[in-house]
DNA sequence: CAATATCACTTAACATGTTAATCATATTCC
DNA sequence: GGAATATGATTAACATGTTAAGTGATATTG
């Protein structure tokens, strides 16, 4: 874990040192590649979104429903990568505006079955040429073939971790 | 786009098929391949940091603060990838939990230096076996080679990135 | 068929992400 | 030197991430 300052220290050189040459070991992490790559790209997209008055995230709901008729709330969490709670206050938002609409199974009345509404099908026909141009621009400086490389390395990475169970309780925290 | 359903359409069909075969263009978008692959690493990491009273965020401060002495709040917002807002509630937690100190910087009374503290320490050392242990986990079913150049990939990408300038001001748009 | 478990959400509570505004100190420029 | 401006950090306000608990509907079981 990095070797630490040993006996009596001048803080301020250390700031100093820091400065120059920061914890190369420590941003080179899994984690913070993929956390950094992935804002990177999102950068590029809030902008033009939020224009559109459209966080990300209902954006990915807006997006993913559009490529169905309809779709129950629970495998639209599972498509859009949402949580459920995450999942509820948005719908509640995107109806409240009219965005989408919702209605209960007649079969199942604990199911809601969600659908974008001709005003949230237009207003991703606005945002959409911008989001593809951008998206584009990316494809293009990155590589297209090295892209889809990228993608895959990334599946398989995904797809390597599901079987990993997970390892978290080893101090024995059993009760409950 | 996955072939829709064509004429009279009962919705639990269309639900039904949408289950079996949903918008697989949508999800392989780079931002949620990067997005799904950097949650399915974090999910191995969640339980454990959890038990240990830590959050992803705290544990990323910390372990950024156990490789020098002492930093100052932007700079350890660049290295730890957190926006400012975010590091100053959470810096605040952890003052309050003594894992940290902090002090005003003698030169320049806005900048404020923080540093671990002995009991931080000792909480860094208790987690990080556990975390190594999982690191090398995912690092061996995934294949250290493969995951290097994943991460130079992921580096490149992020790189390339940044001289895109955001969309939606072409860098015409220069004051206000 | 009634008690119970399970399921599909939804709410609650707290932590962080994100942008804008604020506050105090520093720096610049006249 | 002092007003204008810039900078470091925090606070505010709102949206989402995350886990736990709640609610109503459906499935299971005895």
């Amino acid at each position: 874990m990095a070797r630490k300052k040993s006996q009596t220290e001048s803080n301020t050189e250390a700031a100093e040192t820091a400065r120059r040459a920061p914890m190369r070991d420590f941003s080179r992490s899994l984690p913070m590649s993929l956390l950094r790559a992935r804002e990177a790209v999102m950068r590029q997209f809030r902008p033009s979104l939020r224009n559109h008055g459209l966080t990300e995230q209902q954006w990915r709901i807006l997006r993913a429903l559009t490529t169905v008729d309809a779709i129950e709330v629970t495998e639209l969490a599972r498509v859009a990568f949402l949580l459920g709670p995450s999942l509820s206050r948005i719908l509640r938002d995107l109806e409240a505006r009219q965005l989408i609409e919702r209605r209960t199974a007649k079969a199942d009345l604990r199911r809601a079955v969600v659908s974008i509404s001709a005003k949230g099908l237009k207003l991703i026909e606005a945002v959409a040429p911008t989001s593809e141009a951008i998206y584009a621009e990316i494809t293009s400086r990155y590589g297209a073939r090295k892209l889809a490389e990228l993608q895959d390395m990334l599946g398989v990475l995904e797809r390597s971790l599901v079987a990993m169970e997970v390892a978290g309780e080893e101090s024995g925290e059993i009760e409950e």
